[in-house]
DNA sequence: CGTCTAGTTGAATTCCGTCAAAGCGGGTGG
DNA sequence: CCACCCGCTTTGACGGAATTCAACTAGACG
């Protein structure tokens, strides 16, 4: 089947897999750990456009060159396809296709629901929200089935600003503000503990 | 073919197509006209998370909601087709699915774009871009080919700032400014002329 | 000519970004 | 084991870009 034409493969933390521009060499199924998906402007702003879990595609089928740049946000495995051999053997099997157009579908509607925060959220509706959404998302690897209360983020500060569309200071002042307010515990750099979610899904509008 | 299942439908300016959170009764594939995807919050904040021109598809096929509501922005007509019959005909004719994949995976890509505009980027750049896509994408429907300099929107200012994550009176003032500076001209309500591209695409970073 | 909607302009405010400095924690080497 | 260093985070002071609130203007249409 599929896993005839790919290969596993192993990406350490901080290392790129796709260049932004560059023509899709690959096609790749994350088996292990979160990647993100950036786009950056000329000056060196950058926006974090996607965040990749275990069971995501990704890459660009069907011979278009990748928008944005990948990058493995933690050390990761994936399932790793060659582009031309993916798309054709997509092209013989409607069934993939179509499990492909359902994730993309998904993906979209995502993305959309993202550009809402991106645009018309202030600072501290889009942390609320990037928390009770990681803490859904990130449930799923967990042990326990639900959604947790604490979890541990594969993000520094200067990363979930960079999803957020704010700036790494601003992130950090709402975090403290939240600690503060009794709505979250901040146990270490990377934990979060939510104290109190509904306060918080009021405070994501 | 496709055809005996859908059938033609005009639809007035302002008419909403589709509400945010139903269950998405139909597929549409628009003849003519502009519409608006939109997202909105309890309290009324609006954010435009699409832009619907002639040949592109709306609706969620494989039965989700639709997270979005659709409206006319002009006077439109489309091919409407009940959802469940376009389900079973996709489902069917891979090719058909391939073509629906390719167009989902290139929405994907603008909607990512569109999320650097609205994260990261400034007033005045937003309103640049905005308007360099603009005379691009409305170019295809105009009469000779090649990206034009002049073209008429089909929406007001309020539309623009929903699209940019603005407010309508930063859009204005923008807007304003760049008549100011030259590099546009404001012949009515909804006309733009681009008199200085270069300065426009440099505006835009 | 009056009314109505859409757009423009102005002044005040605020939220967030910028710049700068200090704090923390984890790893390394003495 | 402790001292030191490095990267990441926090905190503070300040400034500026964009929003808010409000008044005014321009067209469109009867």
């Amino acid at each position: 089947m599929l896993g005839k034409i790919g290969r596993r493969q192993k990406i350490k933390a901080g290392h790129v897999l796709m260049w932004e521009g560059d023509e899709a060499p690959v096609v790749a199924n994350v088996l292990d750990g979160v990647l993100k998906m950036v786009v950056s402007a000329a000056d060196g702003r950058e926006q974090i456009v996607g965040v990749v879990f275990p069971s995501d595609f990704i890459g660009r089928p069907f011979g278009k060159e990748t928008p944005y740049s990948v990058t493995a946000m933690t050390d990761a495995e994936m399932c790793i396809f060659n582009r031309k051999a993916f798309d054709e053997f997509a092209s013989s099997h409607p069934d993939l296709q179509q499990k492909l157009l359902r994730r993309t579908l998904d993906e979209l509607d995502r993305a959309r629901h993202w550009m809402m925060l991106l645009g018309r959220k202030t600072a501290s509706e889009k942390i609320a929200s990037f928390l009770l959404e990681m803490s859904e998302r990130l449930s799923g690897q967990g042990c326990e089935a639900g959604v947790r209360a604490s979890f541990e983020l594969p993000f520094g500060r200067q990363q979930i600003a960079d999803i957020l569309g704010l700036t790494i200071e601003t992130t950090s002042r709402q975090l403290t503000k939240m600690r503060a307010d009794g709505l979250l515990d901040l146990p270490s750099r990377r934990e979060i503990v939510i104290q109190d979610r509904n306060a918080l899904e009021l405070l994501a509008g």
